[in-house]
DNA sequence: CGGTCCTTTGAATTTCCTCAAACAAAGTGG
DNA sequence: CCACTTTGTTTGAGGAAATTCAAAGGACCG
């Protein structure tokens, strides 16, 4: 009962509840998250990494006015925690029933290496992200995104989106209607088929591929 | 006579060329860039990073058909290097005149650690950015854009931008014509004052950073 | 002084957003 | 199992914001 509605156009007061789950901190050790429920806990030490283990992981900032903006989404077996620094107003969140195993902060220089090639993954990726936002179309920007999305579930011809129209609106920079429209345009020149909203199958991957650049 | 006249909208094909600068890879030692002149070599092997002793650089990427996304702009007396990858057709280049020093990439703990503290500044900065250019409006990203400015000179009052409306424009997500409209609008508002294109004042230092949230 | 590049401004157009309504899907309680 | 509510999605109409196209002025340089 909070973060769900939230977007940029549809705005609201004050910050998400933070819900800290049991055996959080504890390494090596799989946490679980039901849907909608939060990750990062307020006073959370930064440079924690975790693993999903099943599930999906949305990462975000907001605004002082509830403009909200979607950092990351994270997918199981993906790796993350370097996107979120606690002091900058970061939230994580579970989209649906995540299990997440918390990664050991140790010192040593395998963890260190770890540490820094996911810190170069992750910039690699918001920049990818910044050059998408800043400098695409709508229909330009749904493209990548449903790209991304294929590649990074190992199916190229069938998605299943475990965000809502808000959350990939607040992600590519642009309103539901907007996304829908997008999604809508993609249906009519036949690129995809939508079985359902959370559901799609790619018809043209070459089309779609060539819109995402 | 390359990526001066590049922006998102006015495109252009091919790459710019790549300059090295004598004494380049010699750590420890200052580099001499000419304005306009590029910084990364392609092969450039990554990790390694740079203090700008004076100048200005721009860090960009670019789409297939020539729009144009700025990453980052760094000022004197900051470190940069690590948005740099080289694999993922990243480019530096000196704005203006400007002498950079290259760090070396040791392998003791002391410039690991300097190397992750830098990877979460970029991190932060590259959010930050992520969420102006997707969640601002254009007289609100230019306010940001100003306030940032400010604050790393060092100066509240006065700023002097080493960058043409092209830059601002490719690091904002717009173009320029928007970017001259912006300035036309905190002016008229009395919010600055454009001494010259290049050279702002800030009148109202409060109200620019209203816009700027 | 002529040329080039940058900037500004205007007018027309396009894209996206806002507001509104209807529909669909899923969950709740009787 | 069925009304009822809630949440999410789609679509339309109108409006606002930014882009595109065009032109003119200004600064700098050879």
């Amino acid at each position: 009962m909070y973060a769900t509605a939230l977007s940029s156009t549809r705005r609201v007061a004050g910050v998400p509840s933070i819900v800290s789950a049991p055996g959080f901190s504890r390494p090596q050790q799989i946490s679980l998250f039901s849907a909608e429920s939060g990750i990062y806990a307020q006073g959370e030490r930064s440079g924690a990494l975790y693993r999903i283990e099943f599930g999906a992981v949305r990462i975000y900032r907001l605004l002082a006015d509830g403009r909200r903006q979607v950092v990351a989404f994270h997918l199981a077996g993906e790796t993350f925690g370097f996107e979120a620094n606690p002091s900058h107003s970061f939230f994580a969140e579970a989209m649906v029933r995540t299990g997440v195993r918390t990664l050991n902060h140790s010192t040593n220089d395998e963890a260190a290496s770890e540490l820094m090639a996911l810190a170069l993954r992750s910039m690699i990726r918001a920049q990818e992200h910044l050059l998408v936002v800043g400098r695409q179309s709508a229909v330009e920007k749904l493209a990548v995104f449903l790209v991304d999305m294929a590649e990074r579930q190992g199916d190229l011809d069938h998605i299943d989106l475990p965000m809502t129209r808000i959350d990939i609106g607040d992600y590519l920079g642009m309103t539901i209607e907007t996304v829908s429209r997008s999604f809508a345009k993609l249906r009519d020149e036949g690129i995809v088929r939508l079985l359902n909203a959370r559901s799609v199958e790619i018809i043209k991957p070459g089309r779609l591929r060539r819109l995402s650049r």
